[in-house]
DNA sequence: CGTCGGGTTGATAACTTTCAAATTTCGTGG
DNA sequence: CCACGAAATTTGAAAGTTATCAACCCGACG
């Protein structure tokens, strides 16, 4: 979509993704490799991240899958994001003292561990950074927000559409995806809690869009059979997920 | 909750905000002060920025009630939060070129506009501020997250509980609200396109709140009835939104 | 093999919306 | 100060969407 100046391919994704909303100095871009210290590998199931612990470390997401979700006291799930490669994740879990949101790999993970010691250092020898941080969190959030737009204000079928939409648009800026489709490790009961729906309604609604020749989400693989018209169905405007280049000369 | 160590009475609520979470310098609390420069009044129903809109200021709430939405195609409105004065609104639209929400004010509005040029000019001045703004849009993160939570995972009583209640934590933060209750300018359509519920039901759920002795929502005016039970029903924990001090010295 | 998690389907129940209409509130001009 | 019209609130009835419960199927895995 455009060409970061500064950041090629040696440099980190996560460094490519900031360059692309900020244009980074060489010093900046050195500092940014320092957050690839400690890389650590975590497997499905065992939690990343737990609600109300204290002084978490952030991650940057090298490869496979992970959700972040909040659980409530009558035991329902709210899965708020899920983080593919290249994602940062868990900052709001080290900007405050204890965890808001439980984070848990989907398929087995490797990650560099980010301290908070050592961001907000970062941000000490290159102050523009937490500028191209708080860019990055603010892309986020706009995440988020559509988010609770779709689940808002679109039924089931129009809800999903837009889900399985975004998604591949992600994994497409990341090199894991195009417009046929992706590979996509999730269950029908992740998509049920991080849309706010019943895995059997799920399950009913995907059969739908199927049938109606739209996608196909079987086997771990997502498949766009019209992708126009899903787009359509869904009203999917990628424009929130990526931008016109740096902002910051 | 807490004594934030600098930023007194004589500074804006802004800079006490941020005070709260970074521990700011007179420099930094100079630099803060320079962003209160013109101050602009809006009327209710005449939106300060636009979906689509390029090269957007943000503001600072002095008074007022404001809401941010998003509209889709169908013709549905979602509003993503309110924001009642103290609050920063519109930094997504100056970070980004191009604004993703409307902004509306539900009331008479005061405000300091802030340019982007001021912003980013500030971050060069005072760079551990960005830090600071990195924290505070941080904390709006955690509401949306919690308002996707809401309205993915809990029924219409419970979110439209727990809605009050936030709005009420919010509001006696700034001194425009207490335990038992506090002026509010919205509609019960405004709740219902902030729930993702209709009027209607909103309506009827209100009614059942009044009848079971909970919160009342009547005249502008909420007022709880039963704080302890509304807590315990909406399954309300306020630690988004109150911090526990500058976590950075 | 037998179990177990995920997927699929049908039947039924619950929650929420939509439509329609009556009622109340409130700002404005006479 | 009252009358009027627009907007907001309220209520009932019917329709629609989604959840829940239960059962069955299937492939992976020990």
């Amino acid at each position: 979509m455009q060409s970061p100046p500064a950041p090629s391919s040696q440099h980190s994704p996560f460094a490519r993704k900031l360059g692309a909303l900020v244009a980074l100095s060489s010093t900046e871009l050195e500092a940014l490799d320092k957050l690839h210290g400690h890389r650590r590998v975590f497997s499905a199931g065992h939690e990343m991240v737990h609600q109300g612990q204290m002084d978490q470390s952030a991650y940057i997401l090298a490869s496979g899958w992970v959700c972040s979700y909040k659980l409530l006291s009558n035991g329902a799930r709210q899965i708020v994001d899920f983080q593919i490669p290249g994602d940062f994740l868990g900052l709001r879990s080290l900007l405050f003292r204890t965890a808001d949101h439980n984070i848990e790999p989907i398929t087995a993970v490797e990650a560099s561990e980010v301290l908070a010691s050592t961001l907000l250092g970062i941000f000490n020898i290159a102050p523009r950074l937490a500028t191209a941080v708080l860019w990055a969190a603010s892309r986020d959030e706009a995440m988020v927000v559509e988010h609770l737009v779709g689940i808002g204000r679109r039924d089931a079928k129009e809800r999903l559409a837009h889900f399985l939409l975004e998604l591949g648009a992600r994994l497409k800026l990341v090199g894991l995806g195009s417009s046929e489709g992706y590979a996509c490790p999730l269950s029908q009961y992740m998509l049920a809690d991080a849309l706010g729906l019943s895995a059997v309604h799920v399950n009913r609604v995907l059969r739908e869009l199927r049938e109606d020749g739209l996608v196909t989400f079987q086997h771990g693989q997502v498949t766009f059979h019209d992708l126009q018209a899903l787009v359509c169905l869904a009203d999917f405007d990628k424009a929130y997920l990526d931008h016109d280049g740096p902002l910051m000369k």
